[in-house]
DNA sequence: AAGGAGCCGAACCGTACGGTACGGTACGCA
DNA sequence: TGCGTACCGTACCGTACGGTTCGGCTCCTT
């Protein structure tokens, strides 16, 4: 699915990014072939070839191979686009209908196999220099879907309909009922779309523990 | 800490796996150097060197760099003791102590920088080779600390103190409280300390919340 | 005392990878 | 038409790693 998708999302990544179209579909090929074979694949050679480009335009468009990874990060996060919360009239119905979507997606942006090839390759690289490329993915990718629970959230204590003293803390509540284990599992190697069948129909009942614990009461 | 720990428990990490206190040693410096320095770090004539063996003896002892690794995690996680539940009687009090403990134990093994290595590496060679040694680390190192958890959970239960009907489905519920998103932040490279003194005080909150959701209504 | 088992240290081999250099080609521009 | 730019494909280099082999040492058994 990831792979599929469409053309505009990716021109986007990569205008995103500041990169020419055909930059960006190296990066695409780049994307495939680490999802494909692990950090492993992902060498200079091999992206080379599978993107019928020489390896001397990679170094001079990405400097070596840790650009070239960095780049596929920002590259990746361009192409998620999140959808703006309707900022309409907040109903108890309609928040909790607007939380299940989020849980939804949530799952769905963390068993999708880029983002769990590039989280593994972030997790690899972490140990050695920094956390360059964790703090990278951590920014770019988690801090999109937060910032939007975040303004849920807000419009919820807004509307009376929600209560929490730190919006942060809230939130992960409501992550930590949503995923519990299952990003770990999936990144452990477990089969993600069986992961991903055996968390969807929790989406809901996590929602409502949240605003067990959260919601206004009424 | 974990590097620092008493011989006995290194010893009993040996001889769980059937090894020699020897080749306990060498598995010991093993994981030393893999924490300190990360996958890449783990290299045959590094592993000899350091703990002053022979390649030789280490294809002998282990069969091959993979060996190596799953005997590394099996040691490891023959050092790991869980703490039998006392079966006594079981107040709303003490099995809120109970829960408690385990949510301040669950960070501190999560935050440890062995289990941390461990995860990393485990992750890292997920995409490759099925889920082999992501199994292994499951199986070996989860299995205990969630065996400890739903001996706890059943036991609230006969004792009328809690309420669900599915025990893993309320573990997931109280790790996801518990932990949220810190484990993998920590294995982002987040620095552990200050996660973990982040997420301890939250240790109790969590336990609350799990208890207004699963508490027997008194 | 003789022999063997176990082990260390070092040298060795094949391979694979990151990075560089070079010859050749398509294309835009003067 | 000539030239510069950007690019491809390939060959190349140095290094590092997994795995094997071998000589020599120690200790244990008989």
């Amino acid at each position: 699915m990831d792979i599929l998708q469409g053309f505009e999302q990716a021109k986007a990544g990569a205008a995103a990014a500041g990169l020419t179209e055909r930059q960006g579909a190296v990066l695409e090929r780049a994307l495939g072939l680490l999802v494909e074979g692990g950090e492993r694949a992902l060498t200079t050679a091999g992206v080379a070839r599978a993107a019928n480009c020489s390896k001397e335009s990679l170094y001079k468009w990405f400097g070596d191979r840790d650009g070239l990874i960095s780049a596929m990060i920002t590259y990746q996060a361009g192409k998620v686009r999140t959808v703006e919360v309707s900022a309409g009239a907040l109903t108890a119905e309609t928040l909790r209908k607007h939380l299940i979507a989020f849980a939804c997606d949530l799952i769905d942006v963390l068993s999708g196999d880029v983002s769990l090839a590039l989280n593994r390759l972030a997790i690899g690289q972490a140990s050695r220099e920094g956390a360059g490329l964790g703090r990278l993915l951590q920014e770019r990718g988690r801090r999109q879907i937060s910032k939007r629970a975040a303004a849920l959230l807000e419009a919820g204590r807004k509307a009376k309909l929600l209560a929490f003293d730190s919006a942060d803390e809230a939130y992960g509540t409501l992550y930590g009922l949503i995923v519990s284990d299952m990003h770990l599992r999936m990144l452990l190697g477990e089969n993600a779309a069986a992961l991903k069948k055996e968390f969807s129909p929790r989406a809901e009942k996590a929602v409502d523990a949240f605003l067990t614990l959260h919601g206004a009461k009424g």
